[in-house]
Parts: C-alpha cells; structure tokens; sequence
DNA sequence: TTAGGGTTAG
C-alpha cells in the first residue's frame, strides 16, 4: 500500500456510479412490491423495518427505489440504513453503498465510519483511507469508532506503515486511552508481526479485557514466540481474567509447539470442568497437543470419542503418528481419511522424507495429483526436498514449472528450496538463476548459496558470495560457516580456511561447533597436514565425535599415512564399534600400503563381529523415473542389456588405454576378479544405464551413497571424453563434474 | 481461535 495515501488525496471517483443509476432507473414497476404502507406519514415513521428485513441487494434495492418514488429518500436515517446494509452484510455490495453515499448532502461521522467499515470488509483498506482522508478534508471529526475500522484493514507486515501513520492520527486526535482503539491497535501490530509494539501498547492500555489478551497470546504464536504466549496466558490467570474458548485454542497451539504437556493438561482439565463450551477446534487443538507431547494413547482417545471429526482432526492424528515414528500407523489413518487436502497429503509425504524414504515421497505425490489435489507451497518444498536428496534433476524441474504455471505462493521456502535442489543435483546455473530472480533473501538463501557452491567445487563464487552477504547485511549463522570451510576444504584453500575459522568467531561472535573443527580437520587433512590435523582434534574444547575421526581417517587414506590412520580407526571404532565404513577404509588404506597381514586381521575381525560393508548404491533419474543400483544389480528389468553395455564401455576405454585401478581393493583375490568386483560398482551400472537410455550428448547425473572410488572416478573422466557425454556424480561429500575428461574436483578429494 | 515448510563437516 503506498503511503502516499494518508498525506495525499486520493479519493476515487466511483468508476460505478453512472451504471448504478442505470441499474436502479431501469427497474421496470413489476419488479417492486407495492409498499402502501409507505403513504402512512413517511417523515415522522420512516419504514425502518423493511431494510432490516432485506436480504439481497436486490430486495435493498427494491425498496431504495420504492423510497425514491415516494420522494422520502433524503430520510438522513433512510440512507444509514442502506449503507450499514450494504457495508455490513454479508450480501452487501461497496459500488452501491458509494452510489447512495454520493447522493447524501452532508453525511455524518456514522455513515463516514460505516464506509470506512466496508471497505476494509471487503479487504480494500486503501480504499478505507481514502474515505478517512476525504472525511477530514471535510471537517468532520473521527470518533473512537473511526478508527477500530480503519486499523482492522491492516493484517500484514506491508501494512505495517501506514498502521503507525493511523496510530499517529490516534493519537493526534487524543482517542489513545480509548479500550476499543487500543485493542485495534494491539491487534494491528500484533498482525502486521510487531509483537514487541503491540506489548508496549498493550502495557500502556488503560483497561484490557479478554479479547485483548488474546490479541497478544495469538499475536505471539503468528511470532512463533509460544514461549511468551505461555507467560501471557499465566499472567492472566494471576490478573484474574478468565479465558474462552479462543485464548484456550491459542494456548494449546502454543502448548503443542513447545511440547508443554504440564500446562496442556491444565488447559484440559478447566476445560472438562465445563468452564468453557466444547467445540471441535478446542477438541483438536487437544488432540494436537497430546499428539506432539507424544501422548498419543490420550489424543487417540479424545479423536475417537470425538462424534464430529474434520480434516484437522484427521491431519493432526496422522502428523502425531509421524512424529512418534509409527510411519505404518500414520499411513492407516491416511487411508482412512473421509476426505483429504493438501495439508494431509504434505504430513504424510513429509512422514516420509522425515524416514529418509525419498522414493515412496515421490509415489506419494503422483497418487495426490491422481487424486485431484493441488499441491500447495509447502507440499512444493517437500517434493524439492526429496529431489535434492534423490538427485532428481527432472522432478524438481517440473516442480518449479508447476509452480510458474499454477500460480502455487513462490515465496521465500519455496526459493531456498529450489536452490537447494538444483545445487544438490549440480546444476549451479539454475541455482543462480533462481537465487538472482528473488526479491528478497534471507540468511538461509545465502547460506544454502554458499553451500551449494561449496560442494558443487566452485570455492571462488561461495567466497564471493560470502562477500556480498555481509554487504547486504544478513548476519552468517553457525550453518553459513559450515558451508564457507567447507568451500575451503574442496578448493585446498588452508590458509584462507584458517582465516574464517578465526574470524568466525572474532568477528561475528560465533562459537565454533564439533562441526566446524571437523571442517577444520578436513581442510588440514586433506591438504595433507595430517599431524596438524590431529592437533586440532587433541586441541578441541569438546570431545570429538566419529565423524571427526572418520574424517581424519578419509585423509589417511588419500595421503597413506597407515600410523594416523590406525589411530584414528581405533578411537572411531571405539566410539561406533560396528560402524562397517570404518573398517571398509582401514582396510583399502592397508591395500594402497601394501600391509595384507593387517588388512586380513580387519577382516577377520569384521567377520567375528558381524560388520558388514556399507553396500554402494547409486540412483539416476531417467524421465522423472529414479532408478536405483547396488554393486552388482541384477534386478533391473534391462539388466542384460546394461552389463552388454558396460563391457562395451569398458573395451572402448581400454582401447584408449584406461589401465584398471585395483589397489584400493581390500579382497585377497586374484587381478582379474578384482577387475571384475570393480566393474559391478553401482556408479559403472547407473552410467552404463544412462548412456542407453538418454539421447547423444545429454548430461547424465548420478547421486552415490558413499565416496566415489579412485577407479570409478577415472572411468567416469574417461567416459566424458570417449562418449562426448557430461557426467555428474554427487557422492557422499560433494559433486564431481565430468567434462572432456577431467573433473571439477580436479582429482582434490 | 485448531493441522504443514528451508541450510549443516565425513
């Protein structure tokens, strides 16, 4: 809304008018009943009555005309009459209220009051101001009624502006110990999100009853401060103020949010005292509270003794379920469910992307479009969700046309979502493209910007995009930082890594985390200085945990350093004794080293233990279908036609004089089975299978569950150039870029 | 006045 508004004019000129008067001139006589009581002294008794029977504008019409024909309708109490109707009413009309307002002489401070209502009915606060303007222009004072109406069409942060300018005339007119207009103003900031202003009113107000407590105690849940909602409603309890139905729903909410059981079931049992009426919004806000404190048993009780149930009811059962972990429960009730909105289609797609089950999110979301429901924004960043995670670079593009097209809210999640997802599934150009499209960032925007360049190999334009961030002001957080080592461990950057590390903490007063000496660990280690790297661990003001070690480990192995290593699989096997990654590693570390006795001790130990290998699995996305490989796959349906291919591959790439990489193998077994162990990896199978299923020169993606292997790496360069192909692997820790035979990592990982 | 969303070291 422009402030402009309140200094300047803008009274519209009702673009309706003439055609108003066309409408009721046109009436033809049948169509008005006859009024005869009408001749019955009409100044002294005018026929309130008939208006208060109307129903429909065109019965208020009937009777407008009827007044006009026995030349009564200049009757001040006639006229606010139809205007309260045609403002107040359900079946009012704003066009015709101008029409009749234009028409009144000198219309009083109630019927200026009465506009300024109706248009702020029908969401047109700007208009309301206009009439407020005008109002004044003409001399006539607001009253405490004026602006309760006025103050009502302000309900979001953009309107924020032009409510203080409203609170300015409050008090400039001195109505600012007014009950009603301090209510209204407690309500405008609350919902224009300045909580703490409201506060400030609200303290200052001379007399506060119920509805104003609950103004706040809402106001601090659309803040998402539940806390001080809380503290609110027990400081009304103290003031002696009892609470509705309305103050209850509000503190159950924030109840629920807080996971206060103890204050929940207070708010119950005053309930079940009969202190308030029972209605199916306190049932459900009941039912959510016992649901996200776990109690399950008590808000299945409550929903099943319930007699009416609604989508809410349902949605909250099935959330609760989810949220105690019981997938396969939820899912029963979703069945169940008599009918289903996209609020209960995204609780239970996010059940599954809380459960890491990415694939079933997808089949989730196609059933909902079968089933005719429009996703919304927030069931978009789920989905966006599980393609970052599934690498499924085609969803997640349709998901962003889908939005365009469908005019589905893109607003801040949905953005930070789409940046991650392209990131995640290594188109950086998409990223950006999204990132430079948006009006306006928050810190998550920058910090997933960061990430994702991090990852993605581009340290330069996260550092860059560091740079800009705090010259737009927008404090990094912890998360930021993350992203910004790591960028520095991808590109080899130590002394710039050592830099931020310092001054993450120096200039921005942020202390640094078990993560962030983890990233520090990786960037030393890495880089090679592994003693260095070491130091930082024993130097470490926490203890540290098995990625620290594992970390330490990874860089062992590029850097063969057998003694470190030993440490530090010792101490990660001591923190997670059957984590099988760990002895996967130790063992291609002694491979690389040449060390058989030791590799055959891991091994055997690993057999007494039941420590099993993390099997590698490897997902491509071949028109919006995500197919899955494990080493050695045979289930898929063209699995023939896949392994024909990859020794095909395979032949071409030894034609042009790829030698195979067998030394980090840990299996005591002969060269040539070795070679053929390496060649059922999950990765060769999703590429033998993209390069059959895509067209020439299409870019296939690949996101593996573990580290890519030194021997899968060199295939995928060599593919890149043989086949003309770009070959994009996401791996456990970050992108590889195959084009023209080299990679983005520049072999640095 | 009741249900839902985003970034995180290996």
């Amino acid at each position: 809304m422009p402030l402009s508004i309140l200094r300047k004019t803008h009274f519209l000129r009702s673009p309706l008018k003439k055609k108003m008067a066309t409408i009721v001139a046109s009436m033809s006589p049948t169509h008005i009943s006859p009024l005869t009581h009408l001749h019955s002294s009409p100044e002294t008794n005018p026929p309130l009555s008939l208006f208060e029977n109307c129903n429909s504008m065109d019965q208020l019409k009937q009777t407008h005309s009827q007044i006009i024909q026995k030349g009564i309708a200049s009757e001040p109490i006639l006229h606010s009459k139809i205007i309260a109707f045609c403002c107040t009413s359900k079946a009012g009309c704003m066009n015709y209220a101008r029409y009749v307002f234009d028409t009144i002489p000198e219309p009083n401070v109630y019927i200026w009051n009465t506009m300024i209502k109706g248009y702020t009915r029908i969401n047109c606060p700007n208009y309301a101001v206009s009439f407020y303007k005008e109002m004044l222009e003409k001399n006539i004072k607001p009253d405490t009624y004026t602006f309760p109406f006025l103050l009502k069409g302000y309900t979001s942060d953009a309107a924020l502006q032009c409510g203080k300018l409203v609170h300015a005339h409050v008090c400039k007119f001195g109505f600012d110990s007014d009950l009603f207009v301090q209510r209204a103003l407690v309500c405008m900031y609350s919902l224009c999100g300045q909580i703490d202003i409201a506060c400030g009113v609200f303290d200052m107000s001379s007399k506060t009853d119920v509805v104003s407590w609950n103004v706040m105690i809402s106001g601090y849940n659309r803040s998402k401060r539940f806390d001080e909602s809380r503290k609110f409603f027990d400081a009304m309890g103290r003031k002696g103020v009892l609470p509705t139905s309305v103050t209850l729903v509000s503190v159950l909410s924030a109840c629920s949010k807080l996971k206060d059981l103890e204050t929940g079931k207070r708010v119950h049992l005053y309930i079940m005292n009969g202190n308030v009426d029972p209605s199916l919004i306190l049932e459900n806000a009941l039912i959510d509270m016992y649901a996200a404190c776990g109690a399950m048993d008590v808000a299945l009780g409550i929903f099943e003794s319930m007699t009416k149930r609604d989508l809410i009811s349902w949605t909250v059962i099935v959330k609760g379920f989810v949220n105690s972990g019981q997938i396969d429960v939820a899912r029963k009730y979703f069945d169940q469910m008599p009918e289903r909105d996209s609020v209960s289609w995204t609780a239970m797609i996010d059940g599954y992307l809380r459960f890491n089950n990415f694939k079933e999110v997808l089949i989730l979301f196609r059933e909902m479009q079968t089933e005719k429901v429009n996703p919304d924004e927030f069931t978009m960043v789920s989905i966006l969700t599980a393609c970052a995670q599934l690498g499924a670079l085609q969803v997640g593009e349709w998901v962003e046309t889908y939005i365009d097209k469908n005019q589905v809210k893109n607003d801040i999640y949905v953005a930070n979502a789409l940046i991650d997802m392209y990131f995640k599934c290594g188109n950086t150009e998409k990223a950006v493209r999204v990132f430079e499209k948006m009006a306006c960032r928050d810190k998550f925007t920058w910090t997933a910007m960061i990430v994702g360049f991090a990852i993605n190999g581009q340290g330069k334009e996260a550092l860059d995009i560091l740079s800009d961030m705090l010259r737009a002001s927008i404090s990094p957080d912890d998360v930021t930082y993350i992203g910004v080592l790591c960028a520095c461990t991808h590109n080899g950057m130590v002394n710039e890594g050592r830099n931020f590390f310092s001054s993450m903490t120096l200039d921005h007063g942020i202390e640094p985390s078990v993560a962030h000496y983890g990233c520090m660990v990786d960037l030393l280690g890495r880089a090679g200085h592994v003693t260095e790297a070491l130091e930082v661990i024993k130097k470490m003001p926490m203890e540290p945990n098995s990625i620290v070690w594992g970390t330490l480990l990874g860089a062992c192995r590029v850097h063969k350093n057998v003694e470190m290593a030993e440490i530090a699989a010792k101490e990660l096997l001591q923190l997670e004794p059957n984590n099988g990654a760990v002895c996967v590693l130790l063992c291609n570390i002694y491979a690389v080293c040449n060390k058989l006795e030791n590799l055959r001790e891991v091994r055997h130990m690993m057999m007494e233990r039941g420590i099993k290998k993390t099997p590698g699995c490897s997902l491509i996305e071949m028109n919006g279908i995500v197919h899955e490989f494990v080493a050695g796959d045979q289930s898929h349906p063209q699995s023939e036609e896949i392994y024909s291919k990859l020794e095909e591959i395979m032949e071409d790439l030894k034609f042009a004089g790829y030698l195979c990489n067998t030394s980090e193998l840990s299996l005591d077994i002969g060269e040539e089975e070795k070679e053929n162990a390496l060649n059922r990896h999950s990765e060769k199978l999703a590429i033998a299978f993209g390069l059959i299923s895509s067209e020439p020169r299409v870019t296939i993606r690949i996101v593996k569950n573990l580290r890519i292997c030194v021997d899968c790496h060199h295939v995928a360069k060599l593919v890149s150039r043989i086949y003309d192909r770009e070959v994009i692997v996401r791996d456990r820790t970050r992108f590889h870029h195959f084009r023209s035979g080299s990679c983005s990592c520049k072999d640095y990982w």
